[in-house]
DNA sequence: AGCACGATTAACT
DNA sequence: GTTAATCGTGCTC
């Protein structure tokens, strides 16, 4: 193989249930291009948002401008603002048409280190992309990748398969930061990581 | 038009 | 452990 691109996750990766997907995405190499530049990432940490019976989903308020995406077809970015500072990063999961993403939360810098140096150097390097805004400044992703197809190499921004993490490496929780959603909602055991 | 709050982070006591 | 930073979004009036 001599392609600069290798083995993109195709569409049909992303259109299963959403947690087989967020399990399946530790091990992935998150890859971003910026003026022919590769920055990559192993995806550590993930999340799944199911739906809009999912209280901790955006996506329990309907079909609006902003959760527009996540009703789109699977394999999209869906890239959303928070706290008025943040960019977070998603992949849409499932059917055309019912509202699910994966969180990508931590990736393990592989390509690009001088990149992501520049823009988190002020912090110790291990905190360099162990959080889902850290990941996105570290990246240079933000609301121009909102709705981006990760199936297609000129959005700049995909997932590689990357190496398999077996079952004793991953450990299962609760997600993080829904402090007002209520229960079972709150405490679903949604959350992969590698350890 | 106004308001409360957030799938967070970094700095500080 | 606590808290400021900072603004888009969805809901209420």
């Amino acid at each position: 193989m001599n392609s600069v691109v290798n083995s993109i996750l195709p569409r049909e990766f992303y259109n299963r249930p959403t947690l087989t997907v967020a399990r399946e995405l530790l091990g992935a190499i998150l890859v971003r291009v910026e003026n022919g530049a590769r920055v990559a990432g192993m995806i550590v940490e993930t999340e799944a948002y199911v739906g809009e019976s999912d209280l901790g989903c955006h996506a329990k308020a309907g079909r609006t401008p902003r959760t527009e995406v996540m009703y789109g077809p699977p394999g999209r970015a869906y890239v959303y603002f928070t706290y008025g500072m943040h960019w977070m990063l998603n992949a849409v999961t499932e059917a055309e048409g019912f509202p699910a993403a994966v969180l990508i939360r931590a990736i393990q810098p592989v390509e690009g280190i001088e990149v992501i140096a520049a823009r988190r150097g002020t912090q110790p390097r291990a905190r360099w992309t162990d959080g889902p805004a850290k990941l996105t400044q570290a990246l240079g992703i933000d609301r121009a990748l909102n709705g981006a197809d990760l199936c297609n190499p000129d959005a700049g921004l995909w997932i590689e398969a990357g190496k398999s993490i077996p079952g004793e490496s991953v450990t299962i929780g609760p997600r993080v930061g829904l402090n007002t959603v209520p229960e079972p909602w709150k405490s679903k055991p949604w959350r992969f990581l590698v350890r």
